[in-house]
DNA sequence: AGAAGAAAATGAACGGTGTTCAAAATTTGC
DNA sequence: GCAAATTTTGAACACCGTTCATTTTCTTCT
């Protein structure tokens, strides 16, 4: 028989799992998340998970990575040249995205490891897409400032807009009208790039 | 003995046993509160917790009602009449009072509801401290704005601040600089507001 | 091809979780 | 004091992620 058939194998039950898991969150949410059904849903043991993966953190990290993939494909492409519209067009795109992967873009962010373990650096290295391609248009707004302050930037403009999306897609405020997030976070990016421009670097 | 002896001891059982979660939530974060910890810190039997409370969702809720409650004290006093300094103090303080109360602060955003069942009203309506102090200034800088559109106006600002200091806190990215959250939240405040002035309203 | 060794698959069992509930203890009204 | 109403109790339940001795499958070597 040929050589590579073990891994070969293994390959494809790592890949049956986190396809299960990626439906299973998408349809259900992280939280509704079971080993079992995994399991059933892959056609293998429920102890065949833990020779595929170190344990659920593990395979919901897997997860989390082809979501966070797709959030990086999505935003690459190149976009307006103006930077204030790239911002908005990047602001929209993301809003779009948690609107309609709501359960794997949540899981991003409510995953938190078991115990207290660290989160391992292959993953965290991975969320640096959410705030790649924010760089190049802060660059626009703001020539002469260092790479360093530029990633800060571009971190703390992502993490306004993904606020944004986040409380009102979370509806945590009742009596509050069933705002459109388009418009809202576009009138926002318009705010903001008019504050930039009419504000000195520091 | 006293008619309302019984409903006293039930309203200290009550209190005791959110003052064990507060503790334990405090310390630990929302994931490591057990149901047999609290019994023990609050000298009871497991089984009581659950004449006192509808079950845990029920009980964290009340602590998370108590942390809105300091949050929503904190913002109240009357502070600088210029509404964009007002608004910085907000942020600032919003963003202060996560670093100091982190896991308390957080257990608000992190809890989900078990099952499906929906978030109770009350506890909906205790969220509204986190945007009220903020409708004031926005009005002073947005006259002429109805009360309907403030509000929404207030969640994206609060959104906005509560993403930046999130994902601060949360240090979800590498090789960016710990970056300083207090310089970073007055600049972002600064550009907002300058942002504001320099858009006509919509 | 067949045996021997290595690797992987298996699922019962383990410790831990929130929650329930019949029984015991307490409090209340008379 | 006594009976009824209420609360307290903690063992038991269903379910969770994880482990591991056992069985099965695959790989390699002769």
């Amino acid at each position: 028989m040929a050589a590579g058939r073990r891994v070969e194998k293994r390959e494809d039950l790592k890949r049956r799992l986190i396809d299960a898991a990626e439906v299973r969150i998408g349809k259900s949410g992280l939280a509704a998340l079971r080993a079992r059904d995994l399991a059933e849903d892959a056609g293998c043991a429920l102890g065949a998970i833990y020779n595929a993966f170190e344990d659920m953190d593990d395979l919901i990290l897997r997860v989390n990575a082809r979501t966070l993939a797709r959030l990086g494909q999505m935003a690459s492409g190149t976009g307006a040249s103006d930077p204030g519209a790239r911002l908005k067009e990047l602001a929209l795109a993301y809003a779009a995205f948690a609107s309609e992967n709501t359960n794997l873009w949540a899981a991003i962010f409510e995953h938190r490891m078991a115990g207290d373990r660290p989160t391992p650096e292959w993953y965290l290295q991975e969320n640096a897409v959410l705030i790649e391609q924010i760089v190049k248009p802060v660059a626009k707004l703001r020539p002469g400032l260092a790479q360093r302050e530029l990633l800060v930037r571009a971190r703390t403009l992502f993490s306004a807009v993904h606020g944004i999306v986040t409380i009102s897609i979370e509806n945590r405020f009742v009596g509050i009208p069933a705002a459109n997030l388009k418009a809202e976070l576009e009138r926002f990016v318009d705010v903001l790039v008019t504050g930039i421009e009419g504000t000195p670097d520091r």
